[in-house]
Order: structure tokens, then sequence, then C-alpha cells
DNA sequence: TAAAAAATATGATATTTATCACAAAATTTT
DNA sequence: AAAATTTTGTGATAAATATCATATTTTTTA
């Protein structure tokens, strides 16, 4: 659903954006568009050639990829970030798609303009850097955490960070099927199902479905550390 | 070694500082210092808080972390390259070390003074900005590929990226010790050495200690990408 | 250069995790 | 609401890899 774009005074701009001055946010507003997805569209598939920055206003999304039949869940994104920066800027092709796993709005903007903005608005470029510095600190994390934790470990802190980082409640309703937290974490939906059920039995967590109560933060800490 | 640091037409300039005038880079140059290190020295160490932007000039260094008696190597980088720039920009402490695994030569840069290029120079920033974009995409490949792939495939992707992109020659020195190895594609040192040996009894390798020679590119390319 | 320390190779065994198989439950479609 | 499809749970088994043990080789240090 294409809706109109309103950049000035828009409640959920960036930390990047609330430097542009009133001409620059109506120049954004031209070069823009915004539209909202349901909970499992596509909003932009992977090899695809990237013309436009886009960021992520309202929702949860996933990166993933493909390569032959299998796929791998890369990284989950809540909002307010940019997607695809790193593919835009060197003129490529996405290297992930995104798909939201809640409803979500999603403005795409010109790359071209944005461009514009980092030339003539050093605070602007300057916000840029940092959010793709923090983007990189982030994703070390998970690389080096992925590697050393074996898979009641990963799947402990992949809770945690559902908790911590995405809902910020205890009782949340895990935003993927058993099968796609296996992709994230590198595992078989299989041992998704046991491990999540010893937690519910041991009573780290209450499992129904997909709807999850952290009931031993600690414990779950433990876990995560030590495996 | 300490060195006198000249950046004005200095040979190993980064893409970056190829934009910065003559009038800036005689304050680069007042506001960096130039050091040698030789093989197995190190560069940072992690958690400590970083107040310079470190620039490789020439060399290969590994960027490796620990955590209670387990160490990870992230990430293995060639001059000209930025290092830790996202600490750096965060206001955080580093997030790894550095290590050099070759004679290297790296210049350290007052953060302050190259923030200022940033907002001075708006080809400096978009060039930084490009460099952390590539950044981003290398890991992010390289988070891939670790999660898809054997322990055989990764040691035949390891062997090709020191071929494709560090030495640029079919015959060459491992730079890390069977140890170090497993450290970075995530497995035991016996994995390595076991692997290792039969590649060279399959003839898609000639190996003798850490020298290695690629007899059958095509072979490796295969198992790098099915296992 | 001899002694000590570190790195390597390799067989045997243990552990972790994946895969297979199938039943049950939940969700979507008709 | 019934049928079809997808998702989930769980036991049995297989495969991959880690760990342990020990001998050998290489490198570093005295």
């Amino acid at each position: 659903m294409l809706e109109k774009n309103t950049c000035f005074g828009c409640e959920f701009q960036s930390s990047a954006t609330k430097f542009l001055k009133k001409e620059e946010l109506e120049n954004l507003e031209k070069c823009s568009v915004g539209i909202h997805f349901k909970k499992n569209d596509i909003i932009f598939k992977e090899n695809i050639f990237s013309s436009n920055v886009i960021y992520l206003k309202k929702g949860i999304i996933k990166l993933h990829k493909k390569t032959s039949s299998k796929e791998k869940i890369i990284k989950i994104v809540k909002s307010p970030n940019y997607l695809g920066i790193p593919a835009t800027f060197n003129e490529k092709y996405h290297y992930y798609s995104a798909t939201s796993l809640s409803d979500t709005m999603v403005c795409f903007i010109q790359k071209e303009k944005f461009k514009d903005f980092i030339y003539s608005n050093s605070d602007f470029a300057y916000k840029i850097i940092k959010s793709l510095c923090e983007n990189e600190i982030i994703l070390l994390e998970q690389c080096f955490n992925k590697s050393k934790k074996n898979v009641r470990g990963r799947i402990a802190e992949t809770l945690l960070f559902f908790y911590n980082e995405i809902f910020h409640q205890k009782k949340f309703i895990i935003p993927l099927t058993r099968d796609e937290f296996g992709k994230y974490i590198d595992t078989s939906r299989e041992s998704v199902s046991r491990i999540l059920t010893e937690f519910n039995k041991d009573r780290i967590i209450n499992l129904t479905a997909k709807n999850v109560e952290i009931l031993n933060e600690k414990l779950l800490e433990m876990i995560s550390e030590n495996g």
C-alpha cells in the first residue's frame, strides 16, 4: 500500500535526517515514497540492483539469503534502521532479501538524492557513518557469539535477544517458525524444537506454540554464556 | 619503531586521504604517527578505549578476540585498510585485538582530527562511507559462507582466500599455525591437520609444513562450494 | 648447538548435531 | 467446517567433528 510520504515533521525520522534543514527535508519528501507491508511480505529481493536507500520506519524484518536450496537468516532488524546501504553505495546488487516479520512501514529514497545530502550536510554524513559503524559492531558480535556457542547457547541467546532488543517484554511471540529459527542460528528445526521443549520442561521458559514467557532470566543468561 | 610520518606524497595513501587538499594533508601529518611492527607484534588490544583511527599502511594482520579461554580470529586484513573505525567513532572500547601476521606499517591518527576531515571534506567522508560499506559486505559474505560450509569446505575456501585476496600467488606460506587456522574457521587444530594432509595426498595442494602450492584450483573451488 | 618448548600428525573414542521417519497439531485454503 | 497444507514434536539412527592420547617434528631459547 503506497502512501503519501511526509518527511518534514515525520515522527519516525532517523537520527541522520534530523540534521536535514527544512529545504532538504522537502527535497527528501519529493524523492522518496513510503510503503506499508504486511507480515511475510517481501520488501526487496536479493540479486536485484539496488537503486534506493531503504529506511525501515516501523516494524521488524528479517534479512535472508538463499544459495542452492540452503537458506539462511542473516539478521533480524527492528525500526528505525536503514537497510541495504552497503549494496546501494557500492553500486551493487542486494546481497540479501528483506521480508517483514510484522506489519511494517518502509521508505524508499532515491540513491542519488540521498548521496547529495551526504555531500551537502556533513552532520548528516557523520550520522550515516555512525550508523554504519554500529551495524558493523552488531554484526561482529553476532559472528563471534555464534561461533563460540553450542546450539543450546545460541537458542538461549536468541530468546534473550528477542526480550532485550526487540520486544522489551518477557512475554512475547517468537516471530519465526521453528524452521526459520533454525535458519537464523544455523541448526535444524528438530534441534530447535527439542531444546525449546527442554527449556519449557525445566521451567526456564513457559512455552505454548510460539508464545514464550521467560521465567528464569539468570539461568537463560548462564546457558547463553556457557552453552 | 616510531618513524617520521609524511602524509603528503605518501605512497600508501588511502582512497579517502587522496581527496584531502595539501593543507589538510599537512594537518594529517601533524596529528598522526607511523609505527613499524614485526610479525606477531600486538598492534592494539581489545577492551582498550579507542582514541585513534588506525590505518594499516603495509602488511597483513589478524583481528582476534578472546572470551573465557576461547579465542577466535575474526578477520584477516591486508593493507591498505582502516582498522577499528567502528569502535573509534562509537566512543567505544576496541571490540577485538589486532596482531601483525607480517612486518607491517601502521599510522595512528588522532580521532578528533580525522572527524574534522569528515566535516570539512565531503569527498573524504563519502570515501569513508564506501569503505565501511565494503567491509560490511565482506563481513556478511564471511558469516554466510561459514555457516553454510562444512570444515573441508571452509579450509578449501580459506586456501583460496589466501591465494586470491592476500598473496595473489598459488605458492604461499600459510601465515597461521594450525591452531590459529582452526580459530579462524571455527574448528579444531586436529581437523585442520587432517584435512590439509588429505588435500596433500589427493594432490589438490602441495604441502610442506606451512608452505602451500595450489595444484588443482578447480577442485578446490568445488570443495569450497559443496563441502 | 643442545635442551626446552611449541607445533604438528594421527589413531581411537566420545560428543554433538543432523537426518530420517512418522505422528500429531496448527494453520490455510476451498 | 472439511480438506489440504504446513508446522511441530520426538524417537531412532547416522554423520560430522571434537577430544584425548601419544609420537614426532619444528622452532625457540639458553
